[in-house]
DNA sequence: GTCTATACAGTGATAGAC
DNA sequence: GTCTATCACTGTATAGAC
């Protein structure tokens, strides 16, 4: 975002996607995004001629970007599938600064536009299906592991939410703390029964 | 809101507060909530000089509102603990629409403002309070029922956000279920081992 | 491709009459 | 207390030169 060299659309992007990270889609200016990046007004328009394709090309960008990254770390299958959970559930995350992507749910620009929603929408869909595989993997019957890896993605995304409430980025862990203590133990009596 | 012979500033209040969590903070002009409201502007700057009084009074009432309520259902003693947790797990919930003060943490204009983020602190730290609380009366140790708070409350959060992203209120429920169903084997396997 | 200058509607607030 | 009129400023976009 300081490199002069980079070319321009480049720069626009970056600055948009911390923008929105930050502020949120609804709270980030055109004008904000050029000072930011230091870039001319003629260039922003010229590469993205409305907010709507700017917005588009950051959310996308930062919503593929996340799920190639968990996708990685999900589906490792050097590790038994309990552990590839836990390893993703205990994953070190900017509590504070919250969910790049999860927080786009109450940005209304994002809401009012199909085409914005549209990646945000595929990025949490990818991520359930892949946790939900590994939750089979475990042995879970299809409706149970179904169900969990809802709530698996829910406690991240809610850990989220409590630690900016609270201000406290120990919320993220408690609440991701909790959930892990129960996965095991749970696990254990299913596997009983059956 | 409709109602001609409300005082001004209760109309006032109520359009913002359903603007509010409609659209959020950021995203609703004083204008907005004249037009809704049916109020002159004159009235609106004579009750809330700056738009952060309005949104104070707006954001202050239905957090105390939400807390109020959720209190009742928790405390009430003449139920088991387990029974008035998965009460308020389940409780129906408008999903798609999402939770009016948990959509204020990625909200800028009340994250960025002190005296706006007081409210919605003090909301989730007096909720997961109380669900910690029933969670001791089921005999768990309070660093257990510490954690497992933040993640019962951050179930509910979680799963807003995903029925948002994936617009399918079903996500939420799945979320829910997906927990509760852990909920009494891992009680089970805690007690067992004591 | 990149720049500066400009246009125009909406936002947040004030003035002053009733 | 309530109203209409007005204002400075920002947000979003266009025009046209280099």
């Amino acid at each position: 975002m300081d490199d002069p060299d980079l070319p321009r659309r480049e720069r626009l992007l970056r600055a948009a996607r911390d923008l929105y990270w930050a502020q949120g889609v609804e709270g980030t200016s055109p004008r904000q995004v050029l000072e930011v990046s230091g870039v001319g007004q003629g260039s922003l328009y010229h590469h993205f001629p409305t907010k709507h394709d700017l917005s588009l090309a950051a959310i996308s960008a930062t919503t593929q970007e996340a799920l190639d990254s968990v996708s990685g770390e999900l589906t490792d299958t050097d590790r038994p599938p309990v552990e590839r959970l836990v390893a993703y559930l205990e994953r070190p995350r900017p509590a504070l600064a919250g969910c790049k992507i999860g927080r786009l749910t109450s940005d209304r620009s994002v809401m009012a536009d199909d085409e914005l929603r549209s990646p945000v929408h595929d990025y949490f869909a990818g991520l359930v299906a892949l946790v939900q595989e590994v939750f089979e993997e475990t042995g879970l019957p299809d409706d149970v592991a179904h169900d969990r890896a809802y709530a698996a993605v829910a406690i991240v995304q809610g850990g989220y939410v409590l630690a900016r409430a609270l201000d406290d980025p120990a919320a993220l862990r408690a609440a991701v703390d909790g959930f892990v203590s129960m996965l095991e133990p749970a696990l254990q009596a299913e596997v009983a029964t059956r």
